[in-house]
DNA sequence: AACTATTGATAAAA
DNA sequence: TTTTTATCAATAGTT
C-alpha cells in the first residue's frame, strides 16, 4: 500500500517483518477501535507476534467478549461448558493418564505389580533393573572414592599441622620453664581437636588416627567396603 | 477516508450505521488475514454488531486462540476468575509437579540422571533397585516354574495320546494286511506333529521329547537357568 | 451494490 | 523504533 505493491505472504527478512508487524498492528488496532465506535460494535481483537507476545484489542473487556463468543458458539462446542474447561479437563486427563502410567511403571521396577508384562517383559524389566542398579553402583563409588580423596586429603593436611604444633610445643617448652598454665591446656585441646574432625564425615566407627604414627596415611571406616 | 473526512463517533443514521459497519468490517478482516499470513501471526478477531449478530475470523482456530490467550492473561484473570477454574489450574499444576517427579524418580533407576541425590540417596536407590530386581527375578522364576508345569502337564498328555495311538496303529496293522495306503501316512504325520509343539514356547533348542521312552518328565532348555 | 474522490495506511528508505 | 514520503488501499458519500 505505498512505495511498492507487495504479496500477501510471509515476509521472508525477519526484520522487516517485525516492522511491518509494529505498523499494521497498530493499523489494526485503530481499525478496531473505529469500528466499535462508528457502528457501535462489539469488537476483541488478540494477536500474537512469531515472538509469542500477546498483544490485544477489546472494545469492552475481553472476558465478556470471551463469554459472548463461547455463549454464541455453544452449539458447536460441548453444551454449554466455557471453553477454558473443556481445554483444562483435558490437559487434565492427558495428564492423569501420564501419572497413572509413570506410577505403573514405577511400581513394575519396585517389583510391586507385573499387571500386563509377559515373561519377556519382565526379562526386559530385569535387564532396566540390571542396567539401572550398575550405574547406580558404578555413581555410588565414584562419589565414594572422591569422598576418600577429600578425606585423605585434609587428614594429610591435618597431620602436618599437628606435626607443626607439636614442634612449637617443643619448642616452647624448651624455651620456658616446664609449667603447664592455662595458656598450655588449650594448646593441646586444640591438638587434640584436630584429630577428631574425621568422625565428623560419613564414615562412622574408623579408627582414630594416631598423631605420633609415622604413617602418614589414614585409615578409613567406610560403610562401603 | 473518502469523499471527506469523518469524526469517529458513533453514526447516527442507524442505515448508514450498518452500511459502514459492513465496509469496515470486511476490511479489518481482510487486514487480520493479511496481518497474520506477511508477520506469521496467530489472529483471532470478533466483532458483534449492534443486533447481536456475531463475525469472527482466526488465523489457526479460536479455541486454540483463546486458550492461548487464556493462559497468558492467567495472571490478571485469577481475581474474578470462576472458582473452578482456578481449581482445576491448581490440579493441572500439581500434576503436572507429579509427573516431572516420577519422570525423575523413573531416570534415577534408570541410572540415567542421578541430580540432587548424595550419597545416601545412592544408598537408597541401590537397595530399591535390589528389591525391585529381586521381585522381579523371584516373578520371572515364578512364571517360568508355570510354564514349566504347564509343558510337562502337556507332554505327559501328549505322551499317553502317542502311546494310544500306536497302540491302535499296532491293531491296525496286525488287523489288517501291511499295506502302506495314503490314510497311514497321514496318520503318522499327526503323531510326529503332536511331538514338535513343544518348541513353540518360549523355551528355545530344548531337547525334543523322546515318545518311546519310558521317562515322563519333560527336559526343557530354558533361557533362564 | 457500484462508483470515485478523497482520506488513510503503509513499503521502503533513512 | 520512529519518521518520512511516495504509493497503494480503504472507504464516505453518491448513484
Amino acid at each position: 500500500m505505498a512505495r511498492q505493491k507487495i504479496k500477501i505472504k510471509k515476509i521472508d527478512n525477519a526484520t522487516a517483518r517485525q516492522v511491518t508487524f509494529s505498523k499494521r498492528r497498530r493499523g489494526i488496532f485503530k481499525k478496531a477501535e473505529e469500528l466499535s465506535v462508528l457502528c457501535d460494535a462489539e469488537v476483541g481483537l488478540v494477536i500474537f507476534s512469531t515472538t509469542g507476545k500477546l498483544y490485544e484489542y477489546a472494545s469492552s473487556s475481553m472476558k465478556d467478549i470471551i463469554a459472548r463468543y463461547n455463549q454464541h458458539s455453544q452449539q458447536l462446542n460441548k453444551l454449554d461448558e466455557p471453553l477454558q474447561l473443556q481445554v483444562e479437563t483435558s490437559v487434565s486427563a492427558e495428564l492423569h493418564k501420564e501419572v497413572a502410567d509413570k506410577t505403573q511403571q514405577l511400581r513394575g521396577m519396585k517389583g510391586e505389580d507385573f499387571e500386563g508384562l509377559n515373561l519377556d517383559g519382565l526379562q526386559q524389566l530385569e535387564k532396566k533393573l540390571e542396567t539401572g542398579l550398575k550405574r547406580v553402583i558404578q555413581m555410588k563409588e565414584k562419589r565414594v572414592m572422591n569422598e576418600i580423596g577429600t578425606l585423605q586429603m585434609k587428614g594429610v593436611k591435618l597431620e602436618e599441622e599437628n606435626k607443626h604444633l607439636k614442634q612449637k610445643m617443643a619448642m616452647f617448652f624448651k624455651g620456658k620453664s616446664p609449667i603447664l598454665g592455662d595458656l598450655d591446656n588449650t594448646m593441646q585441646e586444640n591438638i587434640v581437636s584436630s584429630e577428631s574432625m574425621n568422625n565428623a564425615c560419613s564414615c562412622n566407627s574408623g579408627p582414630s588416627l594416631e598423631h605420633d604414627s609415622s604413617d602418614t596415611s589414614l585409615k578409613l571406616g567406610l560403610p562401603f567396603p
